[in-house]
RNA sequence: GGGCCCGUGGUGUAGAUGGAUAACAUAUCGGCCUGUCAAGCCGAAGAUCGCGGGUUCGAGUCCCGUCGGGCCCGCCA
């Protein structure tokens, strides 16, 4: 195998018995009965037991008593059948034993910070401090060895349909859309910078005017802003672009491409096949969220019309406010306590919303609720009907604003949807959410927002909309959406100068702001630039649900913290006033 | 910028209402042990309770601050 070592420590199967073979690896573990001691040899491969018998080599006995635990060492000996009854059928290689015959230490080791032989739990700050021994441990190399399985997957996929691989910089332009830039001072440039790209979208486009026509890389993105569960602040995108297609030829692709990977990399279920499709508007409608968790029910159900009559007055006077009354029925939760609905109220309060309305069917005809007793008994009925209710369910409802009333309930939804175990980690539910709206309205900076990105294009048959009325205008964008997570988002995108820059101050981008930002795409579209478009998927997301884990941490061989600092290294830090000076900066704290 | 949770031998935890030698498991070290595979048995060592201040006769426990980690809001086209 190479020259320290014949074999793998996963390898040897009884066919090998009788051979001499070398072993090298860690020590896993070590159980000295004194006259005899064994140590499970461990590699990236597997584990396999060796022992150290006196009256086979007195000498390695010796040194094998004095191993512990990750030490790594040399092992050389004969492969033995194990004797009757002895083998071991929880491990691969539990048919056999390697009788050591010569044993060398490459290099001992201090007793680890944590234990690297089993899989408990250990505080975060000290794995990541240890990664290097964190990554050792079983959880992190499944999830890495899985990584790298998914992104082989998707390159010999994309090269078989004709893609090229291409390598974009690193070292970029800051653009004043999006999030907030990672920067990088020139030297040879006094008082300019590069930006670290959010993602490739220019470049990208840029190799469909140049056309290579299928272009993909797996990307490295930045961006300067606080984390989350599955944030970071660099991060990896599967980014993607094709030219001469429409909105359906690329969601094909990357359908067939992500099936492919549940298929035939990972143990999970596929819950659609095809995917589910679903407009903005429906799954705001149905799920009060762009991203739906459609793994379960518990769909929303509006009952605006019904609480406008009715005269509990948190109901009818939202709805003559142009709010909304709606809500959905946890199926069993009828017996839920005062205390247990309070956590829900607490809940939905993070989101903004102002209180929840709940209505209990204990038995038959019983109903506890916080809000029947403003309401006729008819009304009440029609409630419970509307939603299909039946005794032992909990009907909790929000009146708010749209975007308050939507974001709590569809926060509430997963809730309880986690609480009653819908929520299986083995079932992928795939779905795209399509038309979206072109652009929104953002209050504070009085001005039109692009929904996905600036180079989006409308709908064709909405293009006239965009000076008319903007708000109803819908973009050719496609989100891929996987058990309430975002996992890819990507667009048609504008191909013509024209078009481009109606965009760019429909945006409020004055004239001479977008030629300075943007000139070398607009002059681009001038130069014989083919229809295109594409999508950016999270691959660490995407990793991170197939590898069941909770946080994009785990799939992330280096992460950062929370505050975005790498614990291992000891960084971001202090840099020399010799350094500083080169860069033309002075630090002001 | 804000809210919440966590920090106790190497590791994982216990330690209501403040009370005397800070408990348990495991790891570590030593002894015994020739068929274990989470080996077993016996013994030992190991903790300024994240750090700083305060309240108190007395603080791991209460208060304030601070550092580190996590979850979330804002933010993330």
């Amino acid at each position: 195998m190479t020259t320290l070592k014949t074999h793998t420590c996963g390898q040897l199967r009884s066919e090998h018995a009788g051979q001499t073979v070398t072993l090298a690896g860690w020590v896993h573990r070590r159980r000295d009965h004194g006259g005899l001691t064994f140590i499970d040899l461990r590699d990236r491969w597997g584990v396999t037991q060796v022992v150290f018998n006196p009256d086979t080599s007195a000498e390695s006995h010796a040194l094998g008593r004095d191993l512990r635990a990750e030490y790594v060492v040399r092992v050389k000996g004969n492969v033995r059948r194990r004797p009757p009854g002895l083998e071991n059928p929880s491990l691969p290689t539990g048919e056999i034993e390697v009788v050591a015959q010569e044993v060398e230490t490459l290099n001992p080791a201090k007793t680890p910070p944590f234990y690297i032989n089993e899989d408990t739990p250990v505080d975060e700050a000290l794995r990541l401090r240890y990664r290097y021994l964190d990554l050792r441990r079983q959880r992190m190399q499944r999830n890495i060895i899985l990584r790298h399985e998914v992104i082989k997957f998707i390159r010999d996929f994309l090269v078989q349909e004709g893609f090229v691989e291409v390598e974009t910089p690193i070292l970029f332009k800051s653009t004043p859309e999006g999030a907030r830039d990672y920067l990088v001072p020139s030297r040879v440039h006094p008082g300019n910078f590069y930006a670290l790209p959010q993602s490739p979208q220019q470049l990208k486009q840029l190799l469909m005017v140049a056309g290579y026509e299928r272009y993909f890389q797996i990307a490295r993105c930045f961006r300067d802003e606080d984390q989350r569960g599955d944030r970071q602040p660099e991060f990896t995108q599967l980014d993607v672009e094709i030219s001469f297609v429409d909105r359906d030829d690329v969601m094909d692709i990357i359908e067939r491409l992500y099936t492919a990977i549940v298929e035939q990399v990972s143990d999970k279920e596929l819950l659609f096949k095809p995917f589910k499709r679903l407009r903005y508007h429906e799954a705001m409608e149905r799920f009060g969220t762009d991203r739906p968790d459609m793994r379960f029910g518990m769909e929303l159900t509006d009952i605006s019309d019904i609480a406008a009559e009715c005269d509990f007055r948190v109901f009818s006077e939202t709805v003559a406010s142009g709010g909304l009354v709606k809500g959905f029925k946890a199926t069993g939760c009828g017996g839920y306590s005062r205390k247990q609905i309070d956590e829900l109220n607490a809940l939905v309060r993070e989101f903004g919303a102002h209180g929840l309305a709940w209505l209990a069917l204990e038995g038959e005809a019983e109903i506890r609720s916080s809000f029947a007793k403003f309401l006729t008994d008819e009304q009440v009925q029609d409630i419970v009907n509307r939603l299909g209710s039946k005794p032992g369910d909990l009907l909790l409802f929000i009146a708010d604003r749209p975007e308050i009333a939507n974001e709590s309930l569809s926060r509430l939804r997963l809730a309880l949807g986690e609480r009653l175990g819908l929520r299986d980690s083995n079932v992928l539910a795939l779905c795209w959410v399509t038309d979206f709206p072109f652009v929104t309205w953002d209050e504070e900076g009085q001005r039109w927002d692009p929904s996905h990105h600036l180079f989006t294009a409308p709908m064709d048959e909405d293009i006239h909309l965009l000076d008319a009325d903007p708000g109803r205008a819908r973009g050719k964008q496609y989100d891929l959406v996987c058990n309430g997570y975002e996992i890819a988002g990507g667009s048609i995108r504008i191909h013509r100068r024209e078009l481009q820059e109606k965009v760019f101050s429909l945006i409020g981008l004055t004239l001479e702001e977008a030629r300075q930002q943007f000139g070398h795409m607009l002059e681009a579209f001038e130069f014989g630039t083919p229809p295109h478009g594409g999508i950016a998927t999270g691959i660490d997301r995407w990793v991170m649900l197939l590898a069941d884990e909770p946080n994009i941490r785990e799939v992330i061989a280096f992460p950062k913290s929370q505050s975005a600092a790498d614990l291992m290294a000891d960084t971001p830090s202090p840099v020399s006033e010799q350094q500083l000076k080169e860069l033309h900066l002075k630090l002001d704290l």
